[in-house]
DNA sequence: AATCGCAATGACAACGTCGACATTGCTAAT
DNA sequence: ATTAGCAATGTCGACGTTGTCATTGCGATT
């Protein structure tokens, strides 16, 4: 490998002339600049950066752990989001998976402090609350998708589920529907509790009657093993003699699950029934016809913000306690009326 | 941060002596050994894999270039699978992706050369041709679920989308299918023509009449913009007067747009029409009802072996030329019959 | 003309690790 | 008793880079 010598001795200058030519520091003749790149160029010199790392002790990596990075896969927006903030910041990803299990995530802690990264990216890949206690975190961390323990402090930044709900359930309301039906996620994930509770609170406020909200539970289980009820659940619901105008699904992939129930049973979407879901799943979303009313999940932004939070976390300039909330859209199409 | 020297002063040996325990060298008195491991566990010390990669110019990092990462959410798998051998084999996982643009990937590869990275998985996110140049790569690559453009030399693994489409048409013309629908995934995509060509070949293996079979596109433009063709091509094949008895899908996000069409129409799965995807994406597969027969697409073991046959090419092991080929397995289930 | 200030460049050490080689001390063979 | 052989440990330098400090040379000031 060509190294900073080599790139010296044919430009005729010393290393440390050539290290102030890479690195861009002042007082070096336009001359001197000239001839240093042209080597640079000729031998196709790229400095190493392991060697800048040991003296400089930054290393300008940042690492992502993930839990279970492809059971939702929207998520790896997140992953995209840092991805793309590393690229426009000269910083470079390093990525691990724990697939949710101790000793993996504590090996995974291990190998990043060897690496000496800057900083780390804890990324849940579905809402929760969260200890990275694996790796007794030395490293700058910050919580992206989740939030922290009660009595741990770490930085976090998560989608707002409430808002979102509670948006979407006044969009239903001011369509004129007065009764309506709601099947829940999995109650294990943090966003379930808090889209319902934004659903209720709306509907309340909206002067919606007790018992004109239908609830039902879709999933529960361990994640990623799951019992699903979510089709009977539906047919259920949609069967009912004073059926609702409108059904809620914790999230997109449930809101397929009530079309297939819907169309089932000759209904017609939104002409009979309204249905909208959550996370805007654009493979799903978008391939229901009609395309699904539903709340666009900030996950991109997720983590090119994260990414930010932590290099000023890195930068000494952070808060140890920020908890950021980023807004989630409700995107209007074809499926509610 | 703590330095092997520390460790030596506290165990009370030379540092090369710390140095040979931690990399279970031979020839140490258990005695030493102990006293050693005791220091480090005190010290808490991890050794700076930088530094060690200065002296031995291996950094054990392998890296990853995607392009659409997010685009087609279940190829996170394939990054899964590189993981998980990184994870079992002491590598570390660089990622990196290029939405596709020729500047950020000359840019990968120039961070990548500074990392001084091992090798390089170049993982295209759908099956295709691949020319990766940008970087005049130098550094060992093997191609993931793509193959190498004429007259460019690199190992490469894909999956069987030929022999998956085959025995999957032959599971329909077991169950007695005699009349078969066929919609088209973008032609743009490798895997297209291999899975309508297995279909067109298994077809005609099997005695199916040309005008048997009803061929229809779904989609075309470039990828991630295409327009979409699907939802009214399956309404109109399934409102033929002599409508075939089978549906082929490209994939199974076209699959669910069948479903929503023969339902809408009154039909049921697969009493009335059998349907089929290709890719078991799992988001879709499992939460169509009936659930959906499909072929698996072995991403896992794309980015697994993947890795595996990088490895062997670092090592100096490996073909520059091979090409291997996973095998891609139906997974029935209950909508066809 | 002598001095000062400063821009431009270089020499050298240090970062943390490990390979090459040297040293020590013990056992076994003569 | 001497030597050879070898296991156990240590010394030192090199990897590629940059920070510190020293040196050079030139124009400006007195």
């Amino acid at each position: 490998m060509v190294s900073i010598k080599d790139v010296a001795r044919v430009a005729g200058v010393s290393d440390k002339t050539v290290s102030r030519v890479v690195n861009r520091e002042p007082n070096v003749t336009p001359d001197t600049i000239e001839k240093v790149q042209l080597a640079i160029a000729d031998l196709g010199y790229i400095p190493n950066l392991a060697a800048r790392s040991i003296r400089s002790s930054r290393t300008n990596i940042i690492g992502i752990i993930t839990d279970f990075i492809s059971t939702t896969p929207y998520s790896g927006d997140i992953v995209r989001g840092v991805q793309d903030w590393a690229g426009a910041n000269g910083r470079t990803v390093l990525l691990a998976n724990t697939d949710g299990d101790f000793d993996r995530e504590a090996n995974v802690w291990r190998t990043f402090k060897a690496h000496r990264i800057d900083g780390v990216l804890y990324v849940a890949m579905y809402h929760r609350v969260v200890a990275p206690t694996a790796g007794e975190v030395t490293i700058p961390t910050v919580l992206v998708n989740s939030h922290p323990e009660e009595g741990y402090a770490y930085p976090s930044i998560e989608p707002d589920d409430f808002g979102g709900s509670y948006d979407l359930t006044q969009h239903l309301l001011a369509l004129g529907h007065r009764r309506i039906g709601y099947i829940r996620l999995n109650p294990l994930l943090l966003g379930a509790n808090q889209r319902l509770d934004a659903f209720l609170a709306a509907a309340q406020a909206g002067g919606i009657a007790e018992n004109d909200i239908i609830i039902r539970l879709g999933m529960e289980g361990p994640i990623g093993r799951e019992t699903n009820y979510v089709y009977r659940e539906a047919l259920d619901i949609l069967s009912m003699p004073d059926r609702p105008t409108a059904l809620v699904c914790g999230n997109d992939e449930m809101a397929l699950q009530a079309y297939l129930a819907a169309l089932y049973l000759g209904l017609r979407v939104p002409g009979d029934i309204t249905i909208v879901g959550f996370d805007d799943f654009r493979t799903v979303s978008l391939a229901l016809k009609p395309e699904l009313t539903t709340v666009a999940l900030p996950y991109y932004d997720l983590g090119w913000q994260g990414a930010d939070m932590l290099d000023q976390l890195v930068q000494g300039k952070g808060s140890e306690t920020e908890r950021r909330v980023l807004k989630c859209m409700v995107v209007t199409r074809q499926s509610s009326a």
